[in-house]
DNA sequence: AGAGGAGGCCAACGGGCGTTGGCCTAGACT
DNA sequence: AGTCTAGGCCAACGCCCGTTGGCCTCCTCT
């Protein structure tokens, strides 16, 4: 039996570049031209190597999915900033990690067509982003609902901006739209009521 | 030769009950599939017809997509209403057509995955938005931009809500997130600066 | 009543896909 | 130095896709 799971521990394989070669140019293919379109075999083209291999060490195509896409928003801990400033800090980093990393976008793309992407995507919102929100809203019980509205923002700038390409969005300076979305978020963060 | 357009002026043909039944289940297939998974096959199992007529009708997939995904926002005249409640108007309008017509999930999904999706995403944003928005807007010159905010947080909340299903956008009343997201329309529309 | 064309189905093609299994090779361990 | 196994490639299978061309049938117009 091959081990397939990534390494926890165990010294390192000789095998560890072809997987991450692997990896990386799974991530451009998702991100780029999402679940359907990317296929195994022009992953493996990229990564120089051939197609079965691509199935030995992830299984099949929704395995090699999830090791692209798993990854860390890395989100800040908002009860370490100033109050008034969360919704800038939120936004900032977000737009920050969206233009550094191509699995968010490959997820975003993934998760809009395919129902595994979805899944994946609502994971990360409970288990990253409901957690990070709950930190500075003043209601425990409404959190969810407030990093939603939180979501919805973000995850709309991204669209416009990374994946339909609308001029105006894409075109607009990061400190731009970081400047006119912050308020939005600061308001879904802390305001007692609509 | 046979006509394939959609009949301008001309008499009724005896295959226009063929022609709406594809382009109803292309329409839902598009916005329950996707444009890669959604096959012609499936689309003419739905119609109860041979996937050849597909062809014929409307010439080949991209052409399907292109009839099927033609459609109007039917955006209010924002000048007509009272300044201070275009944003709760436009809101309400998004989320009500949103919900009422399966074509507008239906460019949503493509337009992520697909290049031809997202170029007619950006036609019915320059076409229909951009000019809703810029009857209402203080400075003509930077109404693009606004136009690109609102748009912004209508698509991630349709995003959240219908595609993607995070439990707290997808349970949320109408009314309240009509509620949350209207001030922030308001204030893209209208305020002088973020 | 006859002709002609529109409406429809069937069968097939070529191609790309995910996936499998067998075989070779070279490095690591004893 | 010899063995063994992990790493890699090649060729193929079966499936489903978009698309095509031929053929039949029935409505409609003269």
């Amino acid at each position: 039996m091959q081990p397939t799971d990534t390494a926890s521990g165990g010294r390192p394989r000789r095998s560890d570049a072809t997987r991450a070669a692997i990896l990386e140019a799974a991530r451009e293919r998702f991100a780029s031209d999402g679940y359907e379109r990317a296929t195994i075999r022009a992953i493996a083209r990229d990564a120089g190597i051939d197609p079965s291999m691509v199935m030995r060490y992830y299984g099949n195509k929704e395995g090699l999915f999830a090791a692209a896409s798993e990854f860390d928003l890395r989100l800040p801990d908002l009860a370490a900033v100033p109050r008034e400033e969360a919704g800038a800090v939120l936004v900032g980093h977000f737009l920050e990690r969206w233009e550094e990393d191509e699995a968010l976008n490959a997820l975003l793309r993934v998760g809009v067509t395919n129902p595994a992407g979805a899944e994946r995507m609502r994971a990360v919102f409970q288990e990253q982003v409901a957690p990070a929100v709950a930190a500075v809203c003043p209601d425990p019980e409404r959190a969810g609902a407030r990093a939603a509205l939180v979501v919805s923002q973000i995850l709309g700038m991204a669209v416009s901006r990374y994946v339909l390409r609308f001029p105006p969005a894409a075109g607009m300076p990061r400190a731009e739209a970081v400047a006119w979305l912050a308020p939005t978020v600061q308001r879904y963060l802390t305001a007692e009521s609509p």
